[in-house]
Formats: C-alpha cells, structure tokens, sequence
DNA sequence: AATGAATGAGTATTCATTCAT
DNA sequence: GATGAATGAATACTCATTCAT
C-alpha cells in the first residue's frame, strides 16, 4: 500500500490525474483489496482520500465506473508482454530453450505482480461478482495470451523439448504452478520467511521435469 | 445449486435444522456464492427462502454469523479424511506407492469439492475479507492437514519415490496443481468440454514426473 | 430489586398468580424501573423471568397490559390510608394536632415508599407518556387523597393549627416538601450518608414553622 | 411548543445552524418531550421536521447523539447565572435579605424555565435512563450550582436571617418547594386557573417562615 | 473543479405479537 | 399453561447519488 504511488504513477501513467483524482484511486484500491467492493463505501474511500464526497461522483459517475477505471489499465498492463514484440524477442532470437523463455516469463510477471499486489487481488477478488470483469477478463488474457502462449508451447513440442500433451494442459500447468506458488507467497503466508530465488529455481525444475518429453518416455517404454 | 439439498443434508446432518432453517441455508449458500456475502442483502435471502426477514434473526444472531454457521461444516468436513484412520490406510496397507496415493486422494477430493462447489467458492471468495475464516481456515486446513501430508511426503521421500526438495514445496505443487485443475474446470471454463479421466490422468502424470527423483537424477548427472 | 418478591407478595397478594406469573412481574419492574417502559423489550423481559417470549402474552395480552397491571395495585396501595379509616381515627382520636397527624401520615407513607420503591419510580417516569395512567392517577391519588387532605386541612385552620392560606397551598405545600426529601433521598443521592430520623425531624420543623399562623402573625405585625 | 423557535434561537444561539437542523431539533424537542427519548422513532421526527431520514443522520450520528445536543446547551444554560458574576451581584449589593435574594431567583428562574418547558421535561424525564445525562447533570447542577448557593445559605445563617440548620437541606427545602410550585403548576396542572402572583408570594412566605430563625427558637424555647 | 448538505431507497436487526404443538 | 418458531412491521442507521453553491 506504500508503493500505491508507484502503481499509480505507472499504471496510469497515459491519464492526465488531478491530485484529487490520484488519492481517490490511491484510497479506493487500499480499500477495495482490503475489504472488498461491496464491502467498501464511497463515503469511507472520500474520507480516506481527503476529498468531499461528491467529488467522487465528479470522476466518476458510478461506484463501479470507479472499480473498471481500476482495473482496466491492470488488465491492460497484465498482459502488455505478450501482445507486443517482447515474445516474437523470446522465440526468434533470445530464448531457444522452453527454460529460457519460463526464466524470462516469470522474472517478468513476478516483478509485474509484486509491484502490483493490491490491484492483483481486486481484480481475482472481484471478477467472480462483475460479468463486465470476467469477460474483458476473458478476452485480454484467456484470448490474446493464450493464443500466443499455445502457438509457443507447439513450437517447443516441436522441438522436442515439452512433452506432447493437449497444449491447454501445458498452459494450465504452467500457469497454475507459477500462480500457485505467487499465492502461496504473496496472499496466503506473506509473513514467511522465503528465499524466493530458491523457491524459483524449485518451481521452474518441477515444472521442466513434469513437461520433460524423456520423462515421459521413460513412463512409456519399460 | 441444484444439489443444494444434499449438500445441506450431507454437510448438516448432526444439527437438527427445522425446515424453515434449511431453506435459509440453502438460499443463502446460493446468494453469498454468486455475489458474495457483502453483497448479498438478509431480505434478499429471506425472499429466496420463503421465510419472513426476521425468521434469519430467529436462527443466526448476525449476518454474519449465518455466513459463518454455514462454512464452519465445510471446513470440518473438508479436513475429515485427513484427520481419521483414511490416511494411516493410505500408509500401512492400500498404496504403497505415492502414485497410489495421489490417484486416491484426488478421487476422494474431487468428489467431495464437485459436491460442495457453491460452498467451496464461498470459502475462498469470504477468506480474504474475515480474518476469524482466515484464523480458522490456517488452525484446520494449515496445520492438520498440512501436519499428516508433510510426514507422507517425508515418508515417500524416504522410500525414494519422489523428489528430494523440502516438503513445503512438494505439498505445494500437489495442491496448486490438483486445485489449478479444480479451478480452471468448474470456476473458470465449466462450459467448455472436459474429459475429466484423461484430464486427470495427464496431471497425475505431471505431477509425477515433476517430482520422480529419477528426473532429478538424470538432470544433475549428464 | 432484591426486596422485589415482598412487593409482589404485598402488592399482589389479592390475585392467585402463578410461579411463573410472578416472575414476570418481578421481571418486568425490575427492567421498566430500569430503561423504562419503551426502553424494555417483552423479550428480555422473558429472559430475565425465565420464561418463553409467549408465556408473557398467555398472561398479559399486550406489553402495555402488563404496565397497567403493575401500577394499578400501586395506585390502589397507595390511596389505602386514605381511604379507610385511618384517617378517620387521626381526626377523631388519636392526633388532634397537626403536628401529630404530620408525623403519623410521614412514617407511614416513608415505609410504603420505601418498600416500593422501584414500582414507585416507573409510576412517575411513566405518568407522561400514558393518558390512562395519567387519568387514573388523577381520579386515585388527586381526587380522593385531595378531598380528605383538604377537609383535614380545613379542620386544622379552623383550630388555629396552620396558617390561613388556600388549603390546595397548604397541601402542595406537604407534598412538596414531603416528596421532596423523598425524591432526594432514594432518587437523586441514593448513595449518599444519610441520618433519616434528623432529616425529617428537620423536614417535619421546616413544614410546621412554614406553615405555622404564629409565624404569620409575628411576620405582619412587627 | 409554539415557542419553540424561540427556544431553539436563544439556546442554540452559538451554534451556526441551518436550517433543517433547526427544524429537526424544534421536532425532535417536541416529540422526544411528548413520547419520551425512546417512545420516539427517528422517522417520526424526520416526518415532524420535513426532512429525509438520512438528514437526521447526517448532522447527528446518532439518535443518542440528537438527545445529546439538545440537552447540553439546556444544562449549560441552567446554571448560567449561577456560575456568572449576577450571584456576586445579589451577594454583594442588590439584596442584602434573603428575602431579596430569594424573589430575584424564584423571578429568573422562573421566566427561564416557563420558555424552556418541553426541553425541561426531556431533562428530567430522561436522566434516569442515561447514566451519561446524570454525570453531566450532577457536575454542572449539583456541584457548581449547590457550591454557590451554599455559601450564600451560610452567609444569610451568619446575618442570622436564617435558620442554622445543615445548608444542604435549607437549599432542599428551597428547591423541592420551588421546583414543586413549578410541577404543580405547569406539568401536573397547567389547565388549571392559577394566580401566578400570589401564589408565588405565598411560596416565599412559606419558605421564609420555615427558614426564619426565630420561629426556631420559639420552638426551643419552652 | 470541488464541496457538502440533502436525499430516499436500502441495510441489518429488533419488536410485539400469534399460533401450532 | 407453557413453549418457541414464525411473522412482518418498525427501528436506527447507511448507502450511492444529486445538486445548489
């Protein structure tokens, strides 16, 4: 919540905000990742904001016009990555190897994420409860990334370095491991102690072992 | 939804509800789960119910304590396989590999959460939002389950089957793996086709090699 | 509060009521003389009785029945000396001066007050807000008691005991003064030292000075 | 009633009001003084005041709150002149009588209390029910109140103009008849025909005769 | 642009009362 | 007689939103 600042300055940073218009968004995302949409007030985000009530209401026509103008920059950014030159990058010249690209993608979501964590669990808090969520939800990431990241997974299939499984599996996989391990970190025991470089280098050897064609073979052929 | 019935009479069967009580239960299992329990309103609940507003108050003191009178059996009943015999036969006789294990687990699992899924979406959507469900959830699932599943892992370990990494993060990659598969089939796309067996198959086999001891072997001597 | 079951036994002792009946009543001064009649609930009052919310209506068919059916026999008590013969015999026989009469009429009237204290309370705290207790009030205490009062009144001015002043005077007078020590005493400095026997021997002086004819005349005729 | 924009201009005087906060304080006045604090809903006073319910809400945070602050300035300004330079005044050179002193109070207490009836009906039909209105009540009233008029008791017993009894109960007796003329007159029966003049003349009458110090000498003095 | 008073529909909760058992 | 589940109107209070300033 310290880094509000910094996310706001970041993720909105193509807006033209008044100072006025920074707090509220700046209250709004503590209170909202804090207790919820529903659970949170306008009258409490004006008081924590500085701001009179009605001022929201000048930025913001609704409650909800409040929570979108949130999260859609979040979404936007989130998947930024791979809808621009950054993945043709991965696979024509930098990364030949799906080990490369995993260290790449995760060093990259990781900071994104961390750097963003209350808007994170807005937005997984909320899109279960807004139909609008779910869906710009699905198009921006379940669309966009995941046709990218398919195409990705049957260049390596092709290349013999993940095993030859339904693409979706892969995908899902991979994307549950890494999120898995950035829940378990970041919202159900952030006050562990972690040695993320460790824990990292675990998750990416799970991972490669458990997509491993020879692994695979190995099940196979007795 | 349409199984509340016997979600209510499975989850509840010690309490003696009236008929008017299980009715409450059941349209308040229905609301919280689709819009969660911020927003869903008593009267809102009455009316599904077929109960007057103050007939809620009748029963449950609190809004509040409606919510948690209906999750305190689902967490009962989500740890009960771990804390009786269930285990030690998973240990002594049935599997006495971890193969057998995990096919057993996620069988038992998978029955028990599809059942109990508009519950299951409550419990993890309310968590973030009350800390007594977080205090509880960590005393029950956290420590219990975790206690039992980090000396099967130790166990496994020992017997060579799986990997030699600290248990946390093969407790870890079980669950995010087998709850991914859970998340992504009936909370994200549970209208797409699904051939569960296979899809199961697949990540049992995933998770196996990712944590085979044989895989590791092979990538440390080339 | 403690003394609560003498007061029913006194106060009711004319009507048959059953355990649970009293329990009620006890239970319903104690609360009304507390929050007063709209700030007591007929469920807590259940409570503290020990009975079923429906058990006070099979009794008392309205909330405020069960009010009128408290302070009634308060009323009733309240006007006994008055209305019988005791007061006959201070006039013909045993007090024939005005200080005698005082002083009967203050020690009787102290013990009853005493002994009904909290009911004694709620009679004044509720007189506002109820027209019928208001009117029964009048018809009791104001109609019957002024009658004898006055005629008393009459009978001492006309045996040069008590100055020559409109008797409704005199009599506001004596209630005042009487009512007065009384209010401070139980109402007001409950908590404070206090010498009852010098308190009104000093009250009982300041009324018979105050309305003595010598006085008067002493005062006129310099 | 009908003066109670007076009221409301004169006690209220300090604080910037506007105007549905002056209108629902004339209703809440009216209605709290009529049914008593808790006879007394918010909506009928919102109803009574020609505001939205909320409003109420908005300027008091509470019905507790709204009691509140119609009963502070009462207070406040019931002991005004006790606390101001007029007791110096009346000490030192207006009235060097008790006599003069009593008829300069009975007079400004007198005009004080006739415009603020239905507010001092609130006052002493509410302090029992509200510990924090009896501490306000004792602190401003019993303690500065009674410390002045103490040492004027004793300053006219030392002048010898009255009795030398315990000054606390010479201002009881003060009081309780004072206090009792105004119940009398205006609360129990304010339809009746009353003289007002003469019967305040004998009001100070009876109290000077009962406090004189000679009537107690004659008393023992055989 | 910003305010904050005002709104009225809505909120969780309490109430006196009823009634089948 | 006694219970306690059930009611629905009422309660104090909150809410998102509007609007005159």
């Amino acid at each position: 919540m310290q880094e509000s600042d910094s996310i706001i300055d970041h993720l909105f940073e193509d807006e033209k905000l008044t100072d006025k218009q920074k707090k509220i968004i700046e209250a709004a995302i503590d209170s909202f990742s804090e207790k919820g949409y529903s659970g949170t007030s306008t009258s409490e985000i004006a008081k924590k904001a500085g701001v009179a009530e009605g001022t929201i209401f000048r930025h913001y026509k609704t409650k909800k016009d409040l929570l979108l103008s949130i999260i859609a920059p979040m979404l936007a950014k989130s998947i930024a990555p791979f809808v621009i030159k950054d993945l043709y990058k991965i696979l024509d010249t930098k990364y030949d190897s799906y080990e490369g690209f995993l260290r790449a993608m995760i060093a990259n979501r990781y900071v994104f994420l961390k750097h963003n964590l209350p808007l994170f669990k807005i937005l997984i808090q909320e899109i279960p409860f807004h139909p609008e969520l779910k869906e710009q939800f699905m198009e921006h990431i379940a669309k966009k990334v995941y046709t990218r990241f398919e195409s990705l997974v049957v260049y390596f299939q092709e290349k013999e370095q993940i095993i030859n499984i339904p693409p979706a599996s892969v995908i899902r996989f991979n994307i549950t491991t890494i999120m898995g391990y950035f829940f378990t970190r970041y919202l159900f025991f952030p006050d562990a102690d972690w040695n993320d470089d460790e824990e990292i280098e675990i998750t990416i050897q799970f991972l490669l072992h458990g997509l491993s064609p020879l692994a695979k073979k190995e099940d196979d052929s007795p």
